[in-house]
DNA sequence: CCTTTTATAAAACGTACGTTAGATTATAGA
DNA sequence: TCTATAATCTAACGTACGTTTTATAAAAGG
């Protein structure tokens, strides 16, 4: 498992290929083709097929996941929550593939059931922490549970549109939508 | 395209496979072999693999949207969103299947190029009528542009969590996010 | 009742896939 | 320098794919 300069370029060719034309649209053929290896240089790295696509969501894309969400603490939660979501815009290339990829996975659309599961459990975490974040700062005339709830949709599809759609979303944009929802309004 | 028994069995296969294993880990003697046929019939039916695909998109996930916006004409908005969303936990089997497809395809995680841009069209399209529904209602302290954009997002998302991740929003759930964004905050 | 059309299937074609065997070269430690 | 390990490649194996050919039953029309 140590890193070597073939091996990541492989995982880089992969993740495209996954992206583009899902786990079974995607040959090792093309992707050797593309690395410019021979084909069984991939078995060389990769136990096979499976273990290739399987590395990338639970090593790289978790990872992905635990630094986008350790910066999580701030203040100012409008703030705080826009920039969380205005950063995905500057992710590289690769970081955004593999993004794509386990949103992807998360909803069933590649992947099998037990990468799934992974992430629910990291779901269901991670909606725990916004509820500690967001629940101190609401005024007591709002029902925090909505306002949580509502707010993690809009992160949900706002993220989806940078990372899946690829679209560029500006600060303002973003501030704007969350505000519509945290905004205190007596 | 005369509509035979045998016809639409095969489609309703096809879009479970198409939906679990994705075009490319679809295969044709799956299908035929779920739908207790032999593989000809399926060349019988249809051109070739991309055209039973294509289909399914161009005519089942097209009608299905048409049907679902053509109720989109109310007096009162909240109550008017909320049965939109509302109703989507009481699609078919089958069209539940095909619109959850579709929006795979809008995501760009399936099907080709040409079909994705019909979609943005249609996109394009459906945002004009929600500007049009929602502005008349809102006050003139209120950006309507940001509400509108915010509003189509969360809707988005409540979509999505009904067709493609499967779960079922109860009619409260549904109104009282909608609600955050619509209420009136003079 | 014969003929045309519609509906069906068995078998095969060529291709491409995931994976492995076996051999060869480069690298590095003693 | 010799040897062991790491990195690489050519070639092949068996399988499964999309699609077609060809033939045969069933249904319909006159």
């Amino acid at each position: 498992m140590a890193p070597s300069e073939l091996r990541e370029r492989i995982k880089e060719v992969a993740v495209d290929h996954f992206n583009t034309n899902g786990y079974h649209g995607s040959t090792i053929r093309q992707i050797a083709n593309e690395v410019n290896c021979s084909l069984p240089m991939i078995y060389y790295y990769f136990k096979n097929k499976k273990e290739l696509f399987d590395e990338i969501i639970k090593i790289d894309y978790f990872d992905l996941l635990s630094r986008q969400s350790s910066q999580l603490q701030s203040e100012k939660i409008i703030d705080l929550y826009t920039e969380f979501v205005f950063k995905l815009n500057r992710l590289s290339d690769y970081e955004r593939k593999v993004y794509r990829l386990g949103i992807k996975v998360y909803l069933s659309f590649d992947g099998d059931e037990e990468l799934k599961e992974i992430m629910d459990v990291w779901e269901q975490n991670i909606t725990e922490r916004h509820h500690q974040i967001i629940a101190p700062h609401l005024s007591h005339t709002q029902d925090p549970q909505i306002i949580v709830r509502t707010l993690i949709h809009l992160l949900e599809h706002l993220i989806e549109s940078i990372v899946v759609k690829n679209r560029f979303l500006s600060e303002d944009e973003i501030r704007e939508e969350i505000s519509v929802i945290l905004h205190d309004r007596n």
